[in-house]
DNA sequence: GTCTATAAATGGATAGAC
DNA sequence: GTCTATCCATTTATAGAC
């Protein structure tokens, strides 16, 4: 029982990694159906046009981080102590299990090019890329400042200055043709290094 | 003596216009010729094709970043002092000056683009966004902790924190969409509240 | 649900007149 | 240097058979 996605799935899926490789507008109708193996006309049973995919897509990724958000809530409420490394991990954990997650990366990179030129996909790329996690991260520094991990500082401020080091690191190893392990490994420990140095700074 | 530009600098002018817009690919032949009031053909007498025109805006800009790293470099070497206000103006400076220069804007926006499938545009986007702003700034921390303003500290290290928060107001307020000069200045805010932090901490 | 066939638009690029 | 005219490939999308 593991062929049983149906057309539309592979459609979707089909189109979620080649729109990540070469934008939205770049890929056509054809492109996806030559690799689903139907014809182009097909398409048009599933999927009223093009950007129906696109929104479709849209969707499920907010299914997805929905979950993960709970998920992170309730690991995180059980720390009662977070010591320098914890730090790093958890920032390295944002990016290997959020924006790295294969799913929310390959949106962030149809998002990366269409935001662009496009008013909704910048709306969602701003979501998705900057007001989740930092609305994440602010929530676990009020924690930290309330238990007394961090000296007393505006959760906001230093949501900003750590998921600033996790993003830059990410946008200068991860971002922009093929993503390797090596290059995951380099933005790993780039994360941990400043993270590193930001938290002796704030203790 | 105002219109002296020939049609070869207007198709220029007008092509890093509509790719900063919406990307290389997605503009033809026929979009710049019709902004630049020229028949389609008539661009082949310039350019040998659309690639060369893209070419001829990549040999541009370095030479005038090449213009701007002399000119940064005579100014800061006269500095004998630097208080937490100067250290957030040279960052602020960094977005106006560097980041949101027109020609240097307008060029990061198409390579933000370009950069997700083409391996020479994600070379060119590495140097311009990283790079290039990266070395800059260790070589001011190198001098700042050899003058003693600041507490001694891998020079690399202090630059990636410095124009991570630089690079990052710069993505979440100014790319993507029209660029208006209230997002520009939220950037700066951004920036002076977070550099101001962070250089109180590593005094 | 998938197919063939085809419409209608848009793309890059060239030949040759002026 | 710029034009008209044209070619050929590619694209989105629809109509209608099976």
């Amino acid at each position: 029982m593991e062929d049983k996605k149906s057309t539309k799935d592979v459609i979707e899926q089909v189109a979620l990694e080649l729109f990540s490789k070469k934008g939205f507008k770049a890929v056509s109708i054809r492109d996806i159906c030559k690799v689903v193996g139907i014809k182009e006309s097909s398409i048009y049973y599933h999927f009223k046009n093009k950007q129906a995919i696109m929104d479709s897509l849209l969707v499920k990724i907010d299914l997805l981080i929905e979950k993960m958000k709970t998920t992170f809530n309730g690991v995180f409420a059980q720390i009662n102590n977070v010591p320098e490394d914890a730090m790093c991990e958890v920032a390295v954990g944002v990016l290997m299990n959020y924006l790295l997650n294969p799913y929310v990366y390959k949106m962030i990179s149809i998002l990366t090019i269409e935001r662009m030129s496009d008013a909704n996909a910048s709306k969602n790329y701003q979501r998705i890329v900057f007001d989740l996690p930092l609305i994440q991260q602010e929530q676990i520094f009020e924690q930290m400042v309330r238990k007394g991990f961090v000296k007393e500082n505006a959760p906001a401020v230093l949501a900003q200055e750590y998921y600033a080091v996790i993003y830059f690191a990410f946008q200068k190893n991860c971002i922009g043709c093929e993503l390797t392990d090596e290059k995951i490994k380099i933005a790993s420990e780039e994360i941990r290094g400043n993270i590193a140095d930001i938290y002796r700074k704030m203790r």
